[in-house]
DNA sequence: GTCTATAACCAGATAGAC
DNA sequence: GTCTATCTGGTTATAGAC
């Protein structure tokens, strides 16, 4: 029996290539990550890879867009359901732990890549803003379900930014000490507050969660 | 008259490479700040930068002590002025925040640098974390001294923990989107409601700052 | 301590056979 | 689409005059 042409070659070989550089990219950063690091860690030539991706930026913004749609499509949708505020802050929050510590390689990139700035090229900084914007978006959306905040947009702005930096922050954390987790209880007696401190009916079940899940670092 | 020999030429041409390199380090970060950029930006031929600091990781060691240093002098002692918790708590916020707002290379450095990770050399990572837990000690005793908790270690070490990682989102916001300032508001409000949901006495005047300072972003 | 000059190397990127 | 081979330029780092 003759071997199969295999026409998937092509797009298995751009995966490898992508999977190799988000990898490297995550741990190193965009600079210190050279093409023959990549084409040595995936046994693919550099040649391969620029046939694939042009140029180092061209790879750069594959890997942006991938990890963006990764970590995306990881987040539940918006409309966060559950019967009290209480419940539906769990559902966030859990949602939001779990994303953060299953695509841990996304955030980084994310956080670690946002310092080009001047360095890279219009295309991958577009990428890289359009993610940003994504999970600020989101997190925006949910806040707005789980509280119900459809006629106060500055406040679900503040609660998604509060949010999403003290995520930020906790990625930070790990590449100091990798065990440090989301500290969702935390987060969960800051947004509780936020709210009630602009005014938001809370209800009174909100003040005690369904479960605790205290994490540390 | 004769020119001076100036004895002094030396320092000062220490300080102006590792100013240099603060600069461009915190911009670009590490791997892509080049020992010629470096030496072109502060017009000092290369050798000379390695006959101060030996090598590029030499300077990258220099520029994280100086930073280091230069942050922690620029922040108060960390018994906190105030008759009550809510006026110590602002002293607390405010000096965080100043300190956060007029030293922004410093955060960067500290945050940026801190990818390198495995590529680093024993020494820079050693810095590193020395950096680090400086901050994170610093912020317990001062929170320690503000909700007087001498007897809950465990307390004042969750919200130094909090806190530290609310100003490192806010950092990687402003690389996002360099308006981006600490919400000391939304902070106060929330280690307010940690330290209450710990049991923490808080006493009556706590829960209204002295003044406001809204920021966004 | 500072300078010029340069060694040794590795980066990003391309040409062209297959 | 993948391979080998290579070009060009920038990188870290050093040698040695001053």
């Amino acid at each position: 029996m003759r071997q199969a042409p295999d026409p998937d070659r092509g797009v298995r070989s751009r995966d490898a290539i992508l999977d190799t550089a988000t990898e490297l990219m995550s741990v190193h950063g965009y600079a210190a990550t050279s093409i023959s690091m990549v084409s040595a860690a995936c046994s693919l030539p550099a040649s391969s890879i620029y046939w694939h991706f042009g140029s180092k930026d061209g790879v750069y913004v594959a890997v942006l867009e991938r990890a963006r749609m990764s970590l995306l499509s990881a987040l539940p949708p918006v409309t966060v359901p559950g019967a009290d505020i209480g419940q539906r802050l769990d559902n966030f929050l859990q949602a939001v732990g779990d994303a953060f510590q299953r695509h841990p390689r996304d955030v980084k990139l994310l956080i670690a890549l946002g310092m080009l700035q001047r360095t890279a090229s219009a295309a991958a900084l577009a990428e890289l803003h359009r993610y940003r914007d994504a999970l600020l978006a989101w997190a925006r959306d949910s806040l707005t379900s789980v509280f119900r905040l459809h006629d106060r947009p500055e406040v679900s702005g503040q609660l998604a930014r509060f949010a999403l930096r003290a995520a930020s922050g906790t990625a930070v954390a790990r590449w100091f000490d990798p065990a440090s987790t989301l500290d969702t209880d935390a987060l969960r007696v800051a947004l509780l507050a936020l709210a009630a401190h602009h005014g938001v009916p809370l209800g009174a079940s909100a003040s005690e969660p369904a479960h605790g899940r205290q994490s540390s670092g």
